[in-house]
DNA sequence: AGTTTATTGTTATAAAATAACATTATGTAA
DNA sequence: TTACATAATGTTATTTTATAACAATAAACT
C-alpha cells in the first residue's frame, strides 16, 4: 500500500471526489490555488496514480476516474460503461469478464499484460 | 455498400495499405501531394470512414487502422491486441467475444450500442 | 555526510482535434 | 433544365491534450 506524494494526493482527491471523469486541464485549473501550476505536474501525478491502480484513464474521453474496484488487479484489467447521453461512466466490476477475457487471450496464444474495455450506450437513467 | 468520395478514398487507401496504425497527421503529410492540405479534411474523412465501419480508431494510440473483419457489425463491436514492443495491432475476429459481451451487457441491464476492447501485451514475434 | 533516485517546478513546444465560415459538388424534385 | 436542398470540400485560426528539456528539491540508501 504505497503512500502518495503531496501532488499525487491533491490530484487523487479531486478525481476521487468527482462524480464524473475529469480531464487533465480541468484538474489543473482546480489545483492551481494549491500551487500546482503547470501541465507536467498534473500529467506526472496522473501517470503514477494510473501505475498504482488508483485511477484509470477513459481512453475514449481523455479523462480520468478513481478506481471503484480496489480489485482490478492494479489496473491490468479495466472495464467501463459510458453513457453517450449524460456522459456517466461506471466502472464494471470485472471478475467475470476478466476471467473470460483471460481465458480467451490464453486460448488465442496472446500474452497480454493488460486490457481495457469500454461499452458505449445509455445508462439506466437515460434509456 | 456505400461508395467513397475522393478524399475518403485517398485516405482509406493509405490506411488500408499500411501495415501499422496511422496517426491523423501522418496521414495528412502523406496526402498533401494529392491536394489534401489541412487537418479538418483528414478528420472529416476519418469520421466518415469510422461511421461506415471501414476503419477503426485505436483509442489508446490515437491511430487508425483498416477493418480486417468486414464483419465487425459496422464498427459497433471492436477488439484489438496491441503489442507493446513492436506496436503491432491486430484486429481480433470478434464473433465469440462479441456474443459473450452482448450477453454480459444484457444481463447487466446495459443498453449498449457499441464497445471497444484493447488488449496490451506482446505479440508472437516479440515474446 | 555523501551519493543516488524520485519528485517537483518551470518554460517552451509538440501533437491531436475542432470551430467557423466560404466554396463547390451532388442529389432531388418541379 | 432550373431551382433547391444536402453533402462534401477548402481554408484559416484556434483549442485541447500531452510531452521535451532542464533546473531545483526532497527522500532514500550506504
Ligand atoms: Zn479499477
Ligand atoms: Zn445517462
Ligand atoms: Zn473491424
Ligand atoms: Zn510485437
Amino acid at each position: 500500500m504505497q503512500t502518495l506524494t503531496r501532488n499525487q494526493q491533491i490530484i487523487f482527491d479531486i478525481i476521487n471526489k468527482s462524480s464524473e471523469p475529469l480531464k487533465a486541464y480541468t484538474i489543473l485549473s482546480n489545483v492551481q490555488k494549491k500551487g500546482i501550476k503547470a501541465p507536467p505536474q498534473v500529467y506526472r501525478a496522473l501517470d503514477k496514480l494510473i501505475e498504482m491502480g488508483k485511477i484509470h484513464k477513459i481512453e475514449s474521453k481523455n479523462a480520468f476516474v478513481a478506481c471503484q474496484n480496489s480489485s482490478c488487479n492494479v489496473s491490468k484489467a479495466t472495464a467501463f460503461s459510458i453513457c453517450e447521453s449524460c456522459e456517466e461512466v461506471t466502472e464494471i466490476s470485472n471478475s467475470k469478464i476478466s476471467k473470460y477475457l483471460s481465458n480467451f487471450a490464453e486460448k488465442a496464444g496472446m500474452e497480454y499484460k493488460k486490457y481495457n474495455l469500454e461499452f458505449f450506450g445509455l445508462c439506466k437513467k437515460c434509456k
